[in-house]
DNA sequence: GCGAACATGTAAAAACATTGTAAAAAGGGG
DNA sequence: CCCCTTTTTACAATGTTTTTACATGTTCGC
């Protein structure tokens, strides 16, 4: 069971843009009207970046929320799935999931302007101390 | 991690001008409609001018604040930062920020008249801590 | 004015930090 | 065991910050 939904049943709305919809009471994930298949961590991390479409997420948010990871912890296995799924969303992937350096990662709705790098929304952790 | 939010979190108002606007809390920073990509210290630098608009910042309060360095370090990192920061500025980088011979930067709002070299407002304190 | 002494501007390199990636190792459920 | 998933490892690639070296600018005494 992914920490996702520990104590985390709030009503979601499902996503959809011009090539990617997910339904998050199916746990369904449809790239261009093919089902993707994740894996169950997969799943939750890309659920947790898409279900804050715009939002900078850091780091230490998703090893906490997906992985129950405090912030001490060393690990690579974020990059790891993130790379995974980077891969399965083929070439929207760099659209989709965009790197914040230093602070974490963020989804963007396919048309979202790109201009720039709107900094992390807030959490205690995205910038100082 | 920045120096700056150490313990820093009171409120600041967004700052808004002809050409710049920049919002503290969303750490978002816009020139003429397009978001600027800063680095975490050229935000760090910038921010701490801009929120003291029309005063004069000796490099040694701009050290300390945004490097947590003590005055007897010799270092050009500063220069470099403003220098970035005047590039990304385009072509209102100098009249944005002013350098004070001998003394500091001065970040001024796009209107502000700009007579002659000003006293330091302040001394050691009126920056920080 | 002129030049010495010091401050700032600038480009490029060096140092440092974070993220990307492939492959191997470790875990877990049939 | 076998298969699939997850994590670690080791290194490559990229991003950021600082230093270096030199150019240019400013002040001040003469």
């Amino acid at each position: 069971m992914g920490m996702l939904q520990a104590g985390n049943n709030y009503q979601v709305m499902p996503y959809r843009d011009e090539h990617l919809a997910m339904d998050f009471t199916q746990q369904a994930v449809i790239l261009d009207s093919e089902r993707m298949t994740l894996t169950r961590k997969e799943y939750d991390l890309l659920a947790l970046l898409v279900q804050h479409a715009g939002e900078i997420i850091p780091r230490e948010a998703l090893l906490m929320q997906v992985w129950g990871y405090s912030p001490e912890i060393r690990t690579r296995t974020l990059d790891v799935h993130v790379r995974r799924l980077r891969k399965k969303l083929g070439g929207y992937a760099d659209q989709y999931i965009e790197t914040i350096f230093g602070i974490g990662y963020r989804f963007q709705p396919f048309h979202a302007p790109r201009f720039f790098r709107p900094q992390v929304v807030q959490p205690a952790m995205a910038v100082g101390a």
